[in-house]
DNA sequence: CGTGAATGGTTCATATAGTGAACCACTGAT
DNA sequence: ATCAGTGGTTCACTATATGAACCATTCACG
């Protein structure tokens, strides 16, 4: 391993949590000698990459990282970088794909892309997502924040026969949503229409939105190999969206992912 | 000199003007060696600081570096460090300083930092600066988007006798501040009021606001010896405050403040 | 449809630069 | 006064970086 990787993985251990951090602390948190990290430091800060507090003399990370992120975003803007996985998931899928975000406290179609199938028919022709009643709606207030479930309970609009209308039943839905990883929305929101969504993070496991795959032929739901395709492939999606955002899938969303999915080669490649 | 500083200094030849980079195009830029910069570029890409694009299969620069200026964001948030270059302002020149921020088409106070001789008076109560009539204003005007000038010359507002009036003199006056790269506001706006004002920017050459020394009494005005003094930290705060917000100050101002002032020490140093 | 000039990428002998145990200097708590 | 923390440095040792020369593709052009 070059030395080069082996200090830039020092910035790695650099977190909200942990702001700033001292030569002895980054010593034991890489398990790494005193010498060669304080030199790695020293490049480190010499570029710009960290700085020190001049009150604490310990490191953090320094400004040129703030220009490097602009220049990211100018070069791969969200919108660019969220599309192709949505276009792979479509492809993966042949079902419609679609990614919304959370804008105070709404989920908007952020973007969609269309089966073949479907001949270019919109299955799901709305601007935003109900939260109670779609499988968007679900991962938001499973990943969410808390106050996005007072929201949802004031609006338990019943938009089919199979629309979740009691908090409890919503409170229970949204637990499972928790301990899977998964949501779905079987014919809740439009008859004939069954969705599976996966949450997409854009920083430190904070929630940004939802990737969802809404299946328009309701006869394919209960093929449970389909499923569990789809399922990867919207694995797939949240990971790679969630990175090129800055964002981290949260231990916990990977470990309910990993219990509800068998082992499979796909998924075991993220490291 | 390390090869893990020559490894980051890679990263600078990216820019929103250039945003991906062919091996044999980043050589040339940096006058490196093909073997030894396409080892570096697999150290960045092996750390996610850059990634390929898949169809031109050149570097650009990677998530990675979203994730750390939000880190860094969340560590170091802007008002934070513009205080702490405000407060050193404030104690080299003794008078009051100013950071203003430009949100829309206005010019906002952003912080403050009062002179002690003033025993705690504010001298500039306001919320936010005209345009046409304030040091912070005129570095807008100067440095801003040009849309702002049109905004300025409908609002000519006459504050004071001194009050520039006519659209004829405040362009004459905004070329002198592109030309000097400072602002003055001789009693503009207030009656004994004497502004000082340098731009400062938050990503590549864009402006993000002013750092202004209101000086309260008018009689110090004339003396060259203190407006010297008082330029030399205006460049040092804009310098601190840029680099603190991800930005960039353009080459072109850095020259119009080496014409402006003698050479000295502190200016020479900031390399 | 060769040809030349780009491109990205690899090899390997050379020697430069990285490594880390042991060390020093300082601070603050007991 | 001592000890357990800091941050930082030294220097013999060797692992790692270096770059001229090399290969493999692609692409524009006559």
């Amino acid at each position: 391993m070059s030395s080069t990787v082996k200090t830039l993985e020092l910035l790695s251990y650099f977190s909200p949590a942990r702001p700033e951090i001292g030569l002895s602390q980054l010593c034991r948190l890489a398990h790494r000698d005193k010498a060669t990290t304080h030199r790695h430091l020293q490049a480190l800060e010499e570029t710009g990459f960290v700085e020190r507090n001049a009150a604490s003399r310990r490191y953090r990370l320094g400004p040129v990282v703030l220009q490097l992120a602009q220049i990211r975003e100018h070069t791969v803007p969200r919108k660019t970088s969220a599309r192709a996985a949505l276009i792979q998931l479509c492809d993966a899928t042949g079902e419609t794909a679609h990614l919304s975000v959370l804008s105070r406290k709404t989920l908007y179609v952020f973007d969609s892309c269309k089966s073949p199938d479907h001949g270019g028919r919109e299955i799901m022709d709305v601007q935003s997502f109900p939260l109670h009643a779609t499988a968007s709606g679900l991962c938001a207030l499973a990943f969410g924040s808390p106050s996005l479930m007072k929201i949802a309970l004031d609006a338990l609009t019943p938009f089919t026969a199979q629309t979740v209308t009691t908090a409890e039943a919503l409170l229970q839905n949204v637990q499972t949503v928790r301990d899977t990883g998964f949501s779905y929305a079987d014919r809740t929101f439009k008859d004939d229409i069954y969705g599976i969504a996966v949450p997409v993070f854009d920083k430190m496991g904070a929630f940004a939105g939802a990737v969802t795959v809404s299946v328009a032929c309701a006869a394919r739901r209960d093929d449970p190999e389909i499923t569990e395709c789809t399922q990867q492939n919207l694995v797939i999606a949240s990971r790679e969206i969630t990175r090129n955002w800055g964002g981290v899938v949260p231990d916990a969303l990977e470990e309910a992912w990993a219990k509800s999915l068998p082992p499979s080669q796909i998924l075991e490649s993220s490291a």
